[in-house]
DNA sequence: GTGTCGATACCGACTGGACGGTATGCGCTC
DNA sequence: GAGCGCATACCGTCCAGTCGGTATCGACAC
């Protein structure tokens, strides 16, 4: 992947060091996941980050700016990537697995900023709610093109709008959060294999 | 007036009239599908069922009680129904396509229940959560296990955990309330079917 | 059929604390 | 000496839960 750079090195805990308005989003991030946004106090969020609420108004307009940070973040960055797959080399069917396979592995990789997101994004004020939906439909519609594409070439079924199939794959993988545990005998690569296999093959044995 | 007292009549809105509890809970699940659980407070509630706080302290012990209940009985619900499907008559492919079907159509008839209880579970005290936990797997291995005999009987494949894929399945269906709307273009039983194709046999096109 | 008792169903004012956000100040750098 | 990067103190609001009180009703006695 040459355009995808490299963010932060990979050091296990980052909350003391870098700069303070990432650190905030991180340790935001991570309460978040924990206790939920309303359950969670920007007092907390400072407390965490060892500064004081100053600090974190300087940066940030309002707690929810925080929220939509966490999420706009990500989605930007699977956004990026889903287009350079969708728009690589290879049939419609290479590609979108090689899409769909790392969408999934990019949500293990912050399966915190999805729970929260997923759970709380309905306290997000209108305009902000907006902007990501825009964002989030964007992506889908990549997606969806995808899934059309494949369905002219007569790889892919066609008695199943690819609108549906986007929202089938994505609600499946949306909610991963809720169940898959880091550390458990699963990893992602694994998983994301079997939920990219259930997507394009089915449960139905066909004998091949 | 008898023991046995009357039920209130299908009438469309029953905001108004019949038993207390079940119209604190109806119009509490109108109002946290709208504006969050925390953005939804107490005296809204009662407001809006007619009634004041005492009387709502006098049906729940808490406000989270509200929370419980509304998802308690929509998947006592569905776990009954799925019982009923999975120790019915017919082969493991028909006895899952009939639970799943009806998973997903119960599921688009309570849309407001799904939508607060995946948005709000993490807000239950310890005891509750771990109580809907516990509901919730047994409703889960009641799947896998229908998937689990559809594998051994080679009708379903076996390179795929059956706990994934009830995982994978049931994740799609809990993100429907994200996307769907009631009286858009698409009826609960045709996405129903369409899932359930999807959940069977793939997207890919398999010429018969 | 009248009076008493107890229970159920609800009312509504009040509290105590937490929380998001702001105004101001202060040191350090350039 | 100006402005950036934060600290500190404070405010106004809101809200879950409480608690004493009232109304209604059935059961039972006489």
């Amino acid at each position: 992947m040459a355009g995808v750079s490299e963010r932060q090195p990979p050091s296990g805990a980052a909350v003391l060091t870098g700069p303070l308005p990432e650190r905030l989003l991180a340790v935001a991030t991570r309460l978040f996941a924990e206790k939920g946004f309303e359950g969670t106090s920007v007092q907390e969020i400072v407390a965490a980050a060892g500064v004081t609420k100053g600090a974190m108004y300087h940066y940030f307009a309002a707690k929810d700016d925080l929220l939509y940070q966490i999420y706009h973040r990500l989605l930007m960055m699977q956004t990026g990537r889903l287009e350079q797959f969708a728009d690589g080399q290879g049939t419609a069917e290479e590609r979108l697995r090689a899409a769909a396979v790392d969408v999934i592995e990019t949500s293990f990789l912050h399966l915190d900023e999805l729970t929260v997101f997923f759970r709380s994004m309905h306290l997000l004020p209108k305009n902000k709610r907006r902007a990501i939906r825009a964002q989030r439909r964007r992506y889908h519609e990549r997606f969806r093109s995808l899934v059309e594409e494949g369905q002219q070439a007569g790889i892919f079924r066609s008695d199943v709008p690819a609108d549906i199939v986007t929202h089938f794959f994505f609600g499946a993988v949306h909610q991963v959060s809720t169940w898959y545990r880091a550390g458990g005998p699963l990893g992602a690569h694994t998983v994301s294999e079997y939920y990219v296999g259930l997507l394009l093959d089915g449960l139905r044995h066909t004998p091949s």
